[in-house]
DNA sequence: AATGAATGAGTATTCATTCAT
DNA sequence: CATGAATGAATACTCATTCAT
């Protein structure tokens, strides 16, 4: 069960490989995905301009991998963090709670993750082949079991009720880039949660 | 009942613009904003290319004016059809079916303002300073009303709900979309202002 | 010896001729000849682009009109100033100096004639068939009359020595220019003909 | 005695580097400098087109490195040349020889540099700024060196002399390459000196 | 004669990708 | 493994000119 050849090469590689996806990250961010230069991203991760396609088949692969990246890592914590929950409703909770983590520590990554990932229709049929599909697939199960269990009311089908929670989700950290970034992400988490549960209609007594 | 200097000139001007117009939607649509090539939406127009620059200021100008021109019409209409109808709830019901009928019958034109009309942050940028932020402000503005009516619940900001109901919406849009719209995206209003308003949890008696 | 159908069609037509002619000068002295823009023309002389084709068969043969129209009437002026004179050396003094008051008075156009005038070995021919050469030809005639009336040495070529007195004249004009027209350019006309005349070495007692 | 980093890579690049000034050379006098494409020049270099673009900024630049390489030669070679002459007269007509005999050999390069070079105020600027103008300031120093050794008149600025010097000598030459370039440019280095030196007026025994 | 909207040919430049070293 | 010089395809835009009115 030999993992790697040596103890080294494969780290190094996997340690140049992170830095190019940083780099790309921030180049992204900074200039967009158009504009960012191949060679930029390569300077800003200091390796050559042919190393990139050492570690990546070209710019557009390059751009999938970080969405897939930093998705599949999250997809991966999400699934051990609610391994020990049982509630439907609390574990989709958590997730939506960590899906806001993940940005909202690292505005570049959440301006590829948003915006530069998302500029055409051929792009998007790639990454809901991958790992976005995985991603509405885990809500999509939460919200089934949900219903499964008596916590979710019944009458709206599973994959719909994911397209509505993913998309307040989306839209509440679109709204928080496009204005700049401004104070804890995190903080929508709550009345964010307290509407989709409860609904915006006013409850009478 | 002349409308302006010359009474054929401007209609045929206003009916050239509208065939680059739609000219524009269709190979946007169809090879993707970027891959689109400008003379390929002259041809689709039947004008030569320097025509279009002497009605649009160039590419980007082009998407803008799909953008803002669909999207002010839809304003106009939404604030004409709900001028008779007092409840905000009501109204915002309303609004919402018109965004989905507009895009429900014309899949390329959903295409064009759903995804090409995204990619880049600058780009969002444009957009919200223009149409899509008066819509962002008519929703909001039904949203407080409703708020002091007493029809919505008063716990929420009225922009945090705009951004959940717009964002709910414009999700269902895209993975109607993605799933190469299949039927009648109007069949989604419903279960769409009934999970908004009630929420998803389910209601024991 | 009807010189016109009309006394006024004609006088309009020239007046108008006259009038693009100006424009013309201004804008290619202002902005270059390639970069000037036939509109710009068109604008600057009041009437419509299309016009310019009625009195001009297109750009270069505007630029070519500017020069021999210019060089012309110069032309014409010289011949009948010299008409009383009879030494060749004081009649070429004459039209130097009548060459120098021509441009000294009007930057804008001594700007066209000397420099967007001279932009292409194909332009050139073009002048050089034209009153250009006419000019020359003068020179030279001047030149020739002087040896043989012995006022010039006779043991350079009339054709030569009208290329190094032409040369003198113009290179003058230029540096005049290129330092932004200070001054009267007429101030240069006694040391250009001293210079010419005795020529460079300083002659003992 | 090694001159830099690597021995071949600095020839190599230096051999391409003038391959394509050569290159740009032909190309502007066959058809022009703005007929000539930037493709015929990289054709003509046996290159390809974006390489163009690693050794000159563009095709503007490309222009004044032909411009700026040629007479940079030229002056080195003129202060080589009159190091061990002290007759500031003997050393201008020296300077003058060269210029001509630059130009005599290579009727393409005369063609860019008389003509092609010129087409704009603009771009005369940025000659003046750069060789052009040290060029300038060489015979203005000759001449004034003249003058302090009593060799040259005193009664005439140099700089004037030297615009009329330098005007003299360029017609020269542009006459000659508007005929076709026929036989030897510097046989009129004798009589453009004569001329120059003694003036035209024929003197009494 | 005059207009000016429409035409459409023409090209410098960029930059993702390759491959000889 | 890594380099980075070289490649060459690909395209928005301008503007002189035309011609229907």
């Amino acid at each position: 069960m030999q993992e790697s050849a040596g103890p080294q090469p494969n780290d190094h590689r996997e340690e140049k490989r992170r830095r190019i996806l940083r780099a790309a990250i921030d180049e992204f961010a900074r200039k967009g995905y158009f504009s960012a230069r191949m060679s930029d991203v390569a300077k800003a991760a200091s390796v050559a301009d042919g190393t990139l396609y050492l570690y990546f088949e070209g710019k557009e692969h390059l751009l999938v991998s970080v969405f897939d990246d930093v998705l599949g890592r999250a997809i991966d914590r999400a699934r051990t963090e609610i391994a020990g929950v049982s509630s439907p409703l609390e574990r989709l909770r958590m997730v939506i709670r960590l899906h806001l983590e993940t940005l909202a520590g690292d505005p570049a990554l959440a301006q590829v993750m948003q915006i530069e990932t998302r500029h055409s229709q051929r792009f998007m049929n790639l990454l809901t082949r991958g790992r976005l599909g995985e991603y509405f697939e885990l809500l999509r199960s939460l919200i089934a079991e949900g219903q499964q269990q008596g916590e979710i009311r019944r009458d709206v089908s599973p994959g719909f009720a994911t397209n509505v929670v993913f998309g307040a989700v989306d839209e509440i950290v679109n709204s928080w880039l496009l204005a700049g970034a401004p104070g804890d992400l995190t903080r929508f988490h709550e009345p964010l949660m307290s509407l989709l549960s409860a609904g915006m209609v006013e409850r009478r007594a």
